[in-house]
DNA sequence: CATTCACACTAGCGCTTGCTTGGTTACGAT
DNA sequence: ATCGTAACCAAGCAAGCGCTAGTGTGAATG
């Protein structure tokens, strides 16, 4: 037992992880799962990681670290407008959750199984992906763009977004960036 | 192991079971916890449901059938307009989801965890619900109320409804009734 | 008064789970 | 040539899992 934590194999193994978390839920998927599609054996997952909850832990780090930074650079590229801000947001958020399909989902549908420790961990890093999200939504709402209480159009937003986890197709013809203009038009929707 | 399939001690204990779903999810909830939460013994569990796979059955059946229910006595005592008609069923659905706290919650949430057969069994009355939710998001499209694709906006609201389970607070001061107008709100926001 | 029935109990089987142990291999640095 | 270390393996333990078998009730039914 002589776990690493910044090994390149981890990164690898944690990839790994991810996907099998979102094809099974973290409850169903063992550790005997996890190493066979690791290609390597059940015992030997222990010198990565210390238990099974810090596997989780570790694909909720980076699913939320990666968010948070191509969320960044989404900003840092667009048009300087609330409504192009808004736009990269949610562009940013739905590729990371469709086209990824992994490290991202888990860290919003599998969130509840972390334990204290982990939770208190990582809570700084959601926090902080959340911040921007109000933020960006904060200056759409004052320029007017659209309308009502900041948190609450928050969290509305971002479970629209959410949930298309659930019944998004890659394989239809529709892409991150159309489902994101979609929603967007949706809400700005302004009289004639 | 002599299953009934009606009888009101099934109905009391589908109930119970609802609660434990929603608090731990079906895979962490073991049949010696639902049992000592029904006041009987793992054992006795059996006389009544097949297998836990016939419970979760059971209380997503109740969850859906009751949401269909609540929404239809909604649409039939509510002003026959496209606004009131949209803020009916949003509210209906928000006070399923969040009043009761239960069975409606694990329909959405656990329906993955359901087996082919049960799936299927099940997929007619999920499928009129959410004919029910387009026919009246079609009709608002139609008066102008808002904007956007059929199938897309349904799910969008959808999903913003269905994500309040994440972070309703019901000891805050917001109602499901004052959440539903929000949201509609949001949507239909017209410019001046 | 005998039988049936719904409902509950005790006991435990067969299996899977997360995790540990003690040891082996591959390989670059010394 | 030797050593240190990261990576892996075979084997298995203790606990917990869903579920079954067989039995005991007290109330309703004939």
């Amino acid at each position: 037992m002589n776990v690493v934590n910044d090994s390149p194999r981890r990164k690898e193994l944690t990839r790994v992880a991810a996907q099998l978390f979102v094809q099974e839920g973290f409850d169903r998927t063992t550790v005997r799962m996890l190493a066979q599609e690791m290609g390597i054996k059940s015992g030997s997952l222990f010198h990565h990681f210390r238990d099974k909850q810090e596997i989780l832990c570790a694909v909720i780090e980076e699913g939320t670290q990666n968010a948070l930074t191509i969320a960044k650079e989404s900003l840092a590229q667009c048009e300087n407008t609330p409504e192009a801000r808004l736009h990269a947001m949610a562009r940013a958020h739905l590729e990371t959750l469709l086209t990824d399909r992994n490290a991202h989902v888990v860290a919003l549908y599998e969130w509840r199984r972390l334990d204290e420790a982990s939770r208190e961990h990582l809570i700084h890093l959601r926090d902080a992906y959340e911040a921007l999200w109000q933020s960006v939504i904060a200056d759409a709402l004052e320029a007017g763009l659209i309308r009502g209480d900041k948190f609450l159009v928050s969290r509305f937003v971002l479970g629209a977004l959410n949930w298309t986890v659930r019944w998004y197709d890659p394989a239809g013809q529709r892409s991150p960036e159309e489902l994101a203009r979609e929603l967007i038009a949706m809400m700005t929707a302004h009289g004639h």
